[in-house]
RNA sequence: GCCGACGUAGCUCAGCUGGUAGAGCACUUCACUCGUAAUGAAGGGGUCCGCGGUUCGAGUCCGCGCGUCGGCUCCA
């Protein structure tokens, strides 16, 4: 079998039962199991506690949105094709089945950020809130193409981690740089590491904003880029009509090249939503607002990731930490005890207590690529102690039970193995 | 969306030119109690993707729909 077949992420979501696309739910929509569920939970939570320590805001929206939403977005001019139809809803008749009230439009959202910029809106704003970062792991729906709908990489529905930042024009350096640095340094937590970034410039066919505006926009993102000291690529009218975007391309262990984080800049929507903050001098003015997924989404995130590892996650996410394996029925008990101990320190842990010989125990592990097997019999007893197996088949035998329990959870906590 | 292929048990697949289905793995039960990648035996499980049509008879042929895969175009 081909590396890149064994290690497409739909065949180990199937092998390791992460995830499912049920025909009955339709193409491009996703269940994650309790399995693929718990790696994305972990990374999650990383991801929102490092969230939290860079000033971001925790917000959440709704699924779905009356029109007039998206009317002021401008969504339903120029990004109808990629939507979901509308839900008719409230439309009232009398007898004669002549309207009575015309009822109104419900729309599926495909993006997170008329929301945010209504909670922008929600009361005046002051030159002191900003920059303003608010955050959502917002799902969104979008109606792609039957034929181009792949695995977790090219969804239907699907959940971004999702940023927009409001901030004034002078603070906008700063943060395109440090914004940069910080999804890298994201990126590099999760165990990516190959990484080069993209600029976006305008397409002269196809914009808003002004000359000024773009050319300043554009430079920032470049300085931005340029201060990674990583290859920067040039995209020339690859922007977005509403402004210029600079974009992490990160290549995953099969050499696959995948487009994930993006930093946007946005003069458009501001406009639009009538954004505006009062500054210093008691004036109105109007934010610029920065769009951005580190992730891009968690779908194609935990896919590339998926791939990245050939299925075999690093501790920290992996769904099961650590799995007992007795040498006979006789040893269930002790690993049990061994098991609470590490669950009581965070860690997910199982033990084989089947009917299956030892042996197969370890192949049935290994196949589910488990970091840690801990063997015990009736050696291991006496000496209160356990028998490592990695998963490269590596061993280290008669370690303190105190030891094991140590080791494993550094592992763990220091995102190690 | 377009072009092409495909859809049989939870998974991977077999099933000749039409005569109502089979293997391995997984699962259940029993026996075995074993020191680093598969112990043995027995058993359960299938509206052959769906709906129509042709036929005495359709998993097999035809049409439509749904889904998957590969390519084009597009994208997080």
């Amino acid at each position: 079998m081909e590396e890149a077949e064994r290690r497409d992420h739909r065949r180990l979501g199937a092998e390791l039962d992460l995830f499912s696309f049920p025909d009955e739910i339709g193409s491009g929509l996703a269940v994650f199991h309790p399995k693929g569920g718990t790696v994305r939970r972990v990374m999650e939570d990383y991801s929102r506690r490092r969230h939290e320590e860079s000033g971001y805001e925790f917000v959440y929206s709704p699924h779905i949105t009356k029109q007039a939403l998206f009317e002021t977005s401008g969504h339903l001019e120029w990004y109808a094709d990629g939507m979901y139809p509308p839900m008719h809803l409230d439309a009232d008749y009398d007898d004669e089945g002549n309207i009575r009230r015309p009822g109104q439009n419900y729309y599926l959202k495909p993006m997170n950020c008329p929301f945010h910029n209504l909670i922008y809106r929600s009361r005046g704003r002051s030159y002191r809130e900003l920059p303003m970062r608010l955050f959502e792991f917002g799902s969104v729906y979008r109606y792609e193409k039957s034929g181009v709908v792949h695995g977790l990489t090219r969804v239907r529905g699907m959940t971004q981690d999702d940023a927009h930042i409001y901030c004034t024009k002078e603070q906008m350096p700063a943060e395109l740089d440090s914004l940069l640095t910080f999804v890298l340094e994201l990126l590099r937590d999760y165990g990516l590491d190959d990484f080069y970034l993209e600029l976006s410039t305008r397409n002269d066919e196809k914009y808003v904003g002004a000359d000024a505006e773009w050319a300043e926009a554009t430079e920032m993102l470049r300085l931005a880029a340029e201060n990674q000291n990583l290859d920067l690529v040039m995209d020339e009218g690859g922007a977005a009509f509403y402004g210029p975007k600079n974009s992490v391309q990160t290549k995953h262990a099969i050499g696959r090249t995948w487009q994930m984080s993006t930093n946007q800049v946005d003069f458009h929507l501001p406009q639009r939503f009538d954004l505006e903050y009062q500054s210093a001098d008691g004036s109105r003015q109007r934010p610029v607002m920065i769009h951005r997924a580190l992730f891009g989404s968690i779908e194609r995130f935990f896919a590339v990731l998926l791939e990245h590892y050939a299925g075999a996650f690093p501790a920290w996410l992996a769904p099961v930490q650590v799995v007992g394996i007795p040498i006979s029925d006789a040893h269930v008990e002790y690993l049990q005890g061994v098991a609470r101990q590490l669950h009581a320190r965070g860690i997910r842990v199982e033990v084989d207590a089947s009917d299956d010989r030892m042996q197969k125990k370890i192949r049935t592990a290994q196949k589910q690529k488990i970091p840690f097997m801990l063997l015990a019999g009736d050696e291991d007893v006496s000496n209160a102690a356990v028998s490592f197996r990695f998963r490269d088949g590596t061993q280290e035998n008669g370690i303190p039970i105190a030891d094991a329990v140590e080791r494993i959870v550094s592992d763990v906590v220091e995102r190690r193995a």
